[in-house]
DNA sequence: CTGAAAGCGCTAACAA
DNA sequence: TTGTTAGCGCTTTCAG
């Protein structure tokens, strides 16, 4: 193990000072630098950083929560934290949660046991014990994608409920005035926010609202074929269907077809997040286009603020509505 | 701070005694045992993990060198390490390198700076210098999915030309003889292999090869839409294109219906992986399945026996053929 | 500008 | 079974 001692006395000077050179150059005068410098070399020196975390109390590790890696959404957010962090110079844990509170708080724990400096939670849910933190100190956290409502740290979001109603809106225009709607999970704020935003366009367009319309789902594929499923099966089947996610769309297109029915000749249908395969989709799926990548970035921006006894604001990002081919005029 | 020096007063035993009722508590008595449980709990003590870590020189994190995260494919495997090194005791540092050389030495340096135990490397490439260990000594790595050819640590890996072979065989079953093929990037070994498995199959049956039917690809849904471009804008189409990864068959699948050709009644497509999606394309994907969880986890068990010291054999997973809508009889 | 020295919080010989 | 003690490799006062 070739050591910081070690190379101290290949350059007869002190560790301090090779600590220095290391740390901050410019205090230590060009000739012990370049002394330094050259032992370092010569002894292919790699500060134990361990060692360095240690001493400093400060690991520069990212806890990131997941609910599901194999959602082509999160994996974008992913991507964007990544890439942010490394320019930061820090490193990210990624801990794929499955939507398991305790997985969460295990590895939220990582804070507490001084492993990782802060957390990125994808989810709508506190990891920290109510009392891991004295009231008014502010959590080594922040929440994105899918968030609380009074979250106790800075949030990065969507304006989910006008994104809902802009996409429904668009739906009403095409002529559509039955519109189904498959759903994320029930107690998510995300699916409420949506739910709120379909029933603004609804009731501003003078359209009494359905519930036997609302069909319940997890954001899967699967699901969006099961509920589809429900909705196809009805005598009245809606004429467009908004989906709280892409995955559900692409599954329900392949319901609604199985049953007999063309997209969007008979259904119109939408869905919500763009991800890759959203163009790619059979017709090419009409969505909601969120900046997967840009939540990433501004959460670890917002997160080494935090880290830096900063408080950044909340931030909403913006959406876009994607017309594509999965959604016409009702005939 | 609360420390374990503040757990040893309280309790009345030595900091020794501390550490090791919280490491192993059965050599320590009952009654003492209690003592110190008691004391910790009323400090609220959380053992400051990177002390334990730099002290007894593990981190117990693995670092992932991961192509790109966007892939649904890879997306699967992390989900496997991840699953896999929680149970185990480890955690993950994920790096999405893009496939960058500069990133993946980057990062495999942790391990060099200690930051980490070892690292799981997807792609085909050693990303440690040359000279970091001694020749002979095991790199502290496991390499799966894209394998080296000499790979200087145990790899995970499955038998891509036999897999590429039996998936060409099927096409040549459904009377096919004119297949093309859409290629991963040139210089991967999974690239070479799987073309060698179709070679395989061509001549088995007494077809020779048109090198012109090869596209090259890069595994993404828009080349694979790309390659299938080329493919139809030909005189001779082939009747049957086999597609490196479902993802560039669900590009491919798209484009050929573009230029008015019917999926499977005039050009049969197969994939490569069975992602999520490959079930919901429409048709659905006719494909080799790969056990991508697998891979991680087995990648994680391996890469632990080695830091154990331990020298894991070569591991070949096993494949599936998948056989849904998008192929079918020549006609 | 540089060096000596005191730890960071914990583990692991070694003694008792 | 328990305590004493010597560090792990580094940073950071505090003197010089």
């Amino acid at each position: 193990m070739t050591n910081i001692r070690k190379v101290a006395e290949l350059a007869g000077v002190s560790v301090a000072t090779v600590s220095r050179t290391l740390k901050s150059p410019d205090i230590v005068s060009p000739g012990t630098r370049n002394k330094v410098l050259k032992a370092v070399r010569e002894a292919g020196y790699k500060p134990n950083l361990m060692a360095v975390q240690f001493r400093s109390r400060r690991t520069r590790n990212l806890v990131v929560l997941v609910p599901t890696i194999a959602n082509t959404f999160f994996a974008r957010v992913i991507s964007g934290i990544q890439e942010a962090a490394q320019q930061q110079g820090y490193s990210v844990l990624l801990c794929n949660t499955l939507g398991r509170e305790d997985m969460e708080e295990m590895y939220a724990g990582m804070v507490t046991t001084r492993q990782a400096d802060g957390v990125i939670q994808l989810r709508a849910y506190n990891p920290f014990p109510a009392d891991a933190y004295a009231p008014g100190t502010p959590l080594p956290m922040v929440n994105a994608c899918e968030v609380l409502d009074e979250a106790p740290c800075p949030t990065v979001k969507l304006d989910n409920r006008t994104a809902a109603r802009v996409l429904t809106e668009h739906l009403i225009e095409l002529g559509h005035r039955r519109i189904g709607m498959i759903k994320g999970p029930r107690r998510s704020p995300l699916t409420r926010d949506r739910v709120a935003g379909y029933c603004d366009a609804l009731e501003a367009a003078g359209i009494a609202l359905d519930e036997s319309l609302l069909c319940p789902g997890d954001f899967t594929p699967h699901s969006g074929y099961e509920a589809a499923g429900m909705l196809v099966a009805r005598e009245d089947p809606p004429s467009a269907v908004f989906c709280e996610s892409d995955e559900m769309a692409i599954g329900a297109i392949q319901r609604i077809k199985q049953a007999g029915f063309s997209v969007p000749g008979d259904i119109s249908v939408a869905g919500f997040d763009d991800i890759a395969f959203a163009s790619f989709s059979d017709p090419p799926l009409t969505t909601i286009a969120q900046p997967a990548e840009a939540f990433g970035r501004q959460a670890v921006a917002m997160l080494i603020e935090v880290l830096e006894g900063g408080m950044p604001p909340h931030t909403t990002l913006p959406y876009e509505l994607v017309i594509r081919g999965s959604t016409a005029t009702k005939r």
